[in-house]
DNA sequence: GCTGTTAGTTCATGTTAGCGGAACTATTGA
DNA sequence: TCAATAGTTCCGCTAACATGAACTAACAGC
């Protein structure tokens, strides 16, 4: 049988658990993403917001995880995936969460976005 | 071979990490924990900060990825354990997270405390 | 001392989730 | 149409979770 490619889903805002942001964001790999995303602020596709060398299926697999988290919105363009965060919509349901989050993250591990902006606390 | 006690063992600050805190509270069961230690604010032994009918390997299980993740200091007190919360330090290390996620998890659960204290944020 | 009770821990086991390689789809460009 | 690019899906392996059974440790009553 043939391998069908199945549309992204995104959770509506109302079934957005905490649960399942925290769990995403538990992860360094997602973590990481989630900052390069933040920091780079403007959709980026999945290879160029991932760590270096991580295989392609774990990528997948990540931003799978985002998604359903409710953290990031992907929408196919030609060829690649661009992501955009859900952030605003995150942060109306609960707040200061996702900003003190990737604050800590962004000082902890000093992750380099792509145009260097010189220090940008993470509030959204 | 006779089956040993290990003592709990707490992470120094410097060790705790952001993603094993988030992924401590990732889990509704640790979460609920977590909310009820702010709630009562007093020391509480385990089966009290649990929810109910819980197995209690399981909660054993859950307070020692708390202790572990170093959401909580556990000291054996005669035939019980008391836990506390480390809130004050973590939130020194990382301002900002717990209390945003605290006060989330509380206006989504409404988590019931022992006293029934009217509506407090959970501003450590 | 011994026995029972309470509170929690450790071990063993079945189930589930994550990682990554191979094979695949889908789009674009030569 | 062929090749390249960017992700996705499937599958096997391994690590982590949840829980029952058996255990430890502290205490109370006798």
């Amino acid at each position: 049988m043939k391998r069908m490619q199945r549309p992204f889903l995104h959770p509506a805002l109302g079934d957005v658990t905490l649960e399942s942001v925290l769990y995403a964001l538990a992860d360094p790999v997602r973590l990481s993403i989630v900052c390069k995303l933040t920091l780079g602020n403007c959709p980026m596709n999945c290879s160029s917001a991932a760590p270096d060398k991580l295989p392609k299926s774990t990528q997948s697999h990540h931003y799978q995880v985002l998604r359903e988290a409710g953290l990031i919105r992907s929408e196919r363009r030609g060829t690649e995936v661009v992501n955009t965060l859900r952030c605003a919509e995150i942060n109306a349901k609960f707040p200061g969460v996702i900003p003190a989050i990737l604050t800590a993250a962004v000082a902890a591990h000093a992750f380099t976005a792509s145009a260097g902006s010189s220090s940008k606390t993470a509030e959204d």
